[in-house]
DNA sequence: CCGGACCCGGGACATTTGTCACGGCCGGGT
DNA sequence: ACCCGGCCGTGACAAATGTCCCGGGTCCGG
């Protein structure tokens, strides 16, 4: 029996795909969590062969929960599973030690699949998006950078970055017009859609 | 047996669930789309009891597609299941004639039953999501008002909005500037985000 | 018929945003 | 030792944005 712990925020689909690996002969649901923040402790617990993560949840990254299991349950296979296959999202779940990247697009018959060769020890990756994620090159943003993108979200203003980043306003508008120009677009918003497209956000 | 069709556009999620109510022994999944403009066609083919209806989905919104299905099968019951619980869908999907709302949060178990309340013709709305809408009140944005934030995500230019809408860029910044006002926000971006919040989008 | 709401546009103005040039400070590599 | 890159800041400037006026048009309900 292959022991799987399952991360997933939509409680939909966190109980769909459940019931469904459990149909599995070979497969059993040893944990189901809904935050991000709740995988260790769940893995430390129930001790599964694999993690099937999603990226975006409550609490804490899929990637570095991912990171942690690394460290905490190196014995445990960490497949993430997201809605956005965005190149930079690829890239960081492999560092991370991810041995898998799949999109919730594509059929449900390739996540039981998917379980059973990261078991295996054989990384299941989408050639194309593989592809794309070596094309797309690395994160040109600097981590400055990337705080200022990432806390202009709906709608801050400059002022509003700048205090929550303990920064000059001036300053945080260097680091934006750098991330503009790094990401070839326009005005903020375009940048910060570009970078999240690439999942350098 | 409860002919259900099932509008969905991503495929894990669109398999996971048709498998699961195939699963009960009242319940048939005649028809599966993962396009909005699929919908109509599908459900003159397939002649369903009940329709299952994401509201983002490529081609057409679902709850056009519930609106659509009202004039061209009256008696195909429709069911909206959506990630989001904003109070102006809820208002909008009763308004299409819809006759159950669900979030894609909560337990996999009401998917079924719903669809059963469904076909018994009750009404299956979380009495929490309810309440919002109704003290939310009614949308206060005008069409115009609407196309504009609409057209101004991703970051767009006032030039480009005036473009896209074949307007003046100094129509373009009064509709915004009282969109802006009338949800009580600083800027484009907060406006967007507040009326998306509102489902008035 | 009149008021009110929506649609469309113009002009003027203050504020915000994006760009550029320029400093200084640190740490790592050659 | 030196340079380079990232970090933090300033000042000045052009462009974009948001606000407030104003005008005109339509349509609908009282």
């Amino acid at each position: 029996m292959i022991r799987v712990l399952l991360a997933e925020d939509q409680g939909m689909m966190r109980g769909a795909l459940a019931l469904l690996l459990g149909m599995e002969p070979d497969i059993e649901v040893v944990a189901q969590v809904g935050r991000g923040d709740e995988i260790v402790d769940a893995a430390l617990l129930s001790r599964p062969d694999v993690a099937l993560l999603d990226i975006e949840l409550p609490g804490r990254s899929g990637l570095d929960a991912a990171a942690d299991l690394r460290d905490e349950t190196p014995d445990c296979r960490v497949l993430i599973l997201t809605t956005f296959g965005r190149p930079g999202y690829l890239r960081r779940a492999m560092e991370a030690g991810a041995v898998g990247f799949l999109v919730k697009d594509g059929p449900v018959e390739e996540l039981a699949e998917a379980v059973r060769k990261a078991l295996r020890g054989e990384t299941v990756i989408d050639p194309a998006l593989a592809a794309a994620a070596l094309s797309a090159g690395p994160n040109p943003l600097t981590a400055r950078e990337r705080d200022a993108l990432a806390a202009s979200v709906d709608g801050a203003t400059i002022a509003d970055i700048a205090a929550g980043l303990h920064l000059s306003e001036s300053t945080v508008r260097n680091y934006l017009s750098s991330a503009i120009g790094k990401t070839g677009t326009r005005n903020r918003m375009e940048a910060v859609r570009a970078a999240r497209r690439q999942g350098w956000l």
